[in-house]
Formats: C-alpha cells, sequence, structure tokens
DNA sequence: AAGTGGTCTAGACCACCTT
DNA sequence: AGGTGGTCTAGACCACTTG
C-alpha cells in the first residue's frame, strides 16, 4: 500500500463533509455503512470510524446501530463555551483582580434556588454574595448557594479571602454542571453594586453543579454593563 | 485474560477523573503515561488513549507530545449550546411558528458589522430583518447581512416564504462558526418590532459563519423579553 | 536526540436497535 | 434475528516538543 496515498481520520472526516456540503449526501440522507466508505476510501474502518464520531460529535450527523449514519436534517448550530474562574478571565485581560465578600450566612433557600437544584423540601444553604473587581471597578456580582451537606468543609474556608469560586473548583470538582444565559434589567440594589445605572441591560450566567448526584452550589453571576460571552473554537 | 474485567474506555476515564478529584493528581500534576497507565489498568494503550482523549476535551487534562498529560491547573467549566434553526425551536416549545420578512435591501455595510467578518473594505451585502414569531406574538428579531459574492444564490430565494435563517443551514452549510452572546436595552425600534417595553433587557445572540475563509452570513438575532438559553448536557 | 502522545491497521467480539 | 455502529487489542510507525 503506497503510504503516500494513506488518508488520515480528519481527511476522511473532511472528504465526508465535503459531500453533504455539496449535498451529495442532503440532510435526511442516509450514508453508506462504515465499511463501505471505508473500503471506498482504502482505509480501516476505525478510521472512518474516528472520522464519523467527530462529525456526529458536531451535530452535523447522527449515528445508530443498526439504524446507520444519517446527516441530520434539522441541523444545529453547536458552539462550546468556557467559562474560566473569574480572577484568571480578568488577569488575562491584564487587569487587576479583586474581590469583595458582601454577605456570607445560612439561610433558608427560596423555592427557585430550591427548583435549581431539583429539590423540594426547603432546607439551610449557605448563601453567599461577592462582587469581583476588574482594575477596581465591579466585574461580576456573584449570588451564590452552596449546599453544606454536600460541601461540609466550605464552612472552614475564609471566604473573604479567596472567592467560593475559585474554591469549589480547585478542590470540589463536579460531574455534572447545567447552564443558562439571560439578560435582566439592574435593580435598585444591582446597579448601586455594580455601579452601574437602575434598569441597565445586564447579562446573567447562571450554574449549577453536582457531584453524582448530590448537589454542590448554584450561582447566578451578573455581569458589568458590556460583557459578552464568546464560543470557543 | 479474564474478560469479565476488562475494562471500557469510560471506565478508565471514570477512574481516573476519580483520582482527579480525590486530589490523588492535583490540578497542576503530571499523570502517568499512557502506556504505564495501560499497563497498571491491564488494557491496551488504545483504550488509555480514548478515554483521554475524553478527558482532554473535557478541559479536565491537557496533553502535549513529549510534554506528558497534565491535570489543569486552572479548571474551566466548559459547556455545549445548540442554536438550532428557530422554526424547530418554537414548534418543539410546541407553539405555531410564523415567520414575517421587513426588509431586504442591497446596501453598503457598516463597520461594525465588516468588523465582525474581519474585513476592512466597506462593500455592498444583502441585508435582511426579519421577526420570527410564536404563537402569533414576537419571538426573536434578527437583522442579518448576506455575502452575495459567496452566496449568489440568496438573490433567487423568496425570503418571505422562507427565513434566511432556514434556507442557509441547509443549503450552505459553514466551516466555521464564531458565537457571542450580551444583553442589551430594548431601543424604541426594537421595542416595537417585539412589542415590548422600551429599555427592556433582552438577550442577543451574535452568529457570524464562514465557508473556508469566504464569509457567508452574520445575524444579530434579538430574543424576547424572558428568553434563555441552556447548555446541553 | 529521544520521549510521549497521535494515528493507522486488521481482526475480533459486543451491544444496541430495527425489522 | 440480523445488521450496523461501538469498542478492544496488539503492534507499528509518525509527529510534535522538550531537554
Amino acid at each position: 500500500m503506497n503510504r503516500d496515498l494513506r488518508l488520515s481520520w480528519t481527511d476522511v472526516r473532511d472528504r465526508i463533509q465535503a459531500r453533504i456540503f455539496d449535498r451529495t449526501y442532503a440532510p435526511g440522507d442516509k450514508l453508506p455503512k462504515d465499511d463501505e466508505i471505508a473500503e471506498d476510501f482504502g482505509c480501516a474502518r476505525s478510521t472512518v470510524q474516528r472520522a464519523m464520531q467527530d462529525l456526529s460529535q458536531s451535530g452535523i450527523v447522527e449515528r445508530r446501530r443498526k439504524g446507520g449514519t444519517t446527516v441530520r436534517a434539522d441541523p444545529v448550530t453547536r458552539a462550546t463555551v468556557d467559562i474560566p474562574i473569574t480572577r484568571r478571565e480578568v488577569e488575562e485581560r491584564g487587569c487587576k483582580y479583586d474581590y469583595q465578600l458582601i454577605r456570607r450566612e445560612m439561610e433558608i433557600a427560596p423555592k427557585s434556588v430550591l427548583a435549581r437544584f431539583g429539590m423540594k423540601v426547603p432546607i439551610s444553604l449557605l448563601h453567599i454574595e461577592a462582587l469581583h473587581l476588574a482594575d477596581n471597578r465591579p466585574y461580576i456580582l456573584e449570588d451564590r448557594w452552596v449546599c453544606t451537606t454536600t460541601v461540609p468543609e466550605i464552612m472552614n474556608v475564609d471566604l473573604a479571602q479567596k472567592s467560593a469560586n475559585e474554591w469549589l473548583v480547585r478542590n470540589k470538582p463536579f460531574s455534572r454542571c447545567d447552564m443558562s444565559f439571560y439578560a435582566t434589567k439592574a435593580s435598585h440594589d444591582v446597579a448601586a453594586q455594580l455601579d452601574t445605572e437602575l434598569g441597565d441591560a445586564l447579562l446573567v450566567i447562571e450554574r449549577t453543579t453536582w457531584i453524582g448526584s448530590e448537589p454542590i452550589t448554584t450561582v447566578q453571576a451578573v455581569t458589568s454593563p458590556g460583557y459578552q460571552l464568546f464560543t470557543q473554537g
């Protein structure tokens, strides 16, 4: 076999993608099975499998055992978002990072918070409010609830020095994370703390994490005006 | 070799992840090389490789040839977002979908639009404004620019019947997509078209796509009040 | 220059799903 | 019940990067 003609899995992926682009395989169409594509391209089936795995993960095709591979009829635009530790994010912008703890109390969680955890029975959680600053200006205001049954150690952490954000991500990895993004109008309180105008439009990043089926924390991060979230790659 | 003890790559991934969770391997630490882990677990190196590939994609570890595998020192929370065709999104909510073309004209693109394409020389693009409705109520207001040199066929499409959104995604797949999310205050015009209050906080989804290095389209989708974007599993 | 991850192959068997 | 994708193995070679 000529080595110069050997195809890599990215080559295979690109060629198949090209055939989808030019509608040789149109949305909804079934692709040949891996074996046939492999023979067609003169490569091993596992190479095709690797290519298909990538196309499947990108949301371009759907694969089913016995059902074969089909081009997604309703393509979705899939993107990944990276949310770094806030301190890192600020420092990477070349700004000075500061952090202020505003509040830290055990409280009965309101229904809206319990709902994010999928819980019904009211329980007492650690409620934290904190402000992240970039170059001495308010950057993100976070309103967080931590489940102290899952993370009892948090009670011994000095949250005036290090943000719960940072401590948790370094010490309590999660196995599941739900996020959502939405816009909100700055309330009187929020406007005061973010040093902005009442009624300003602000992006909110809401995050809830679990380890196994145990809730860890849920947080609403209200960003300062003009904040923009970008996708990766 | 006992088959019941055979490990799948997900088993290997989970065990390594567990060791990262319990800080056997702490952030910044170097993991043993694949060969050693494979021998340790009694599986093939490619199985370890598959597991590592997944951990790497999740942003948990970083891998470098010769450099080995290390636990990311600054963990990022990585999430994926799916943006379906608007019609699909509305229908999946069980609502009736409608669509109105508001404007369709060739225009010289303003600098802000050119910047999204990374272009400097002003050129004429197809400017489209359209409204998507759910159950007869405004849902998303889109402001789109299409590059007619890359997609000349768009000129022959009846955009009063089918949204550019839908036609493009079905007929012009892209190879690259940049997205960003931010909040904006409803201007007088936007408020009127979305049938909401002046100054309401609205989530904007901005998207720009290319095929190879050729720009296809860029769109600002202004969502109606209360719109929320969720991440996928 | 050498070490480590990345990929390819060929073959086997498994698991899930559709028919 | 059978077909198709998913995974595992063992071995070989490649490609990137660091010491």
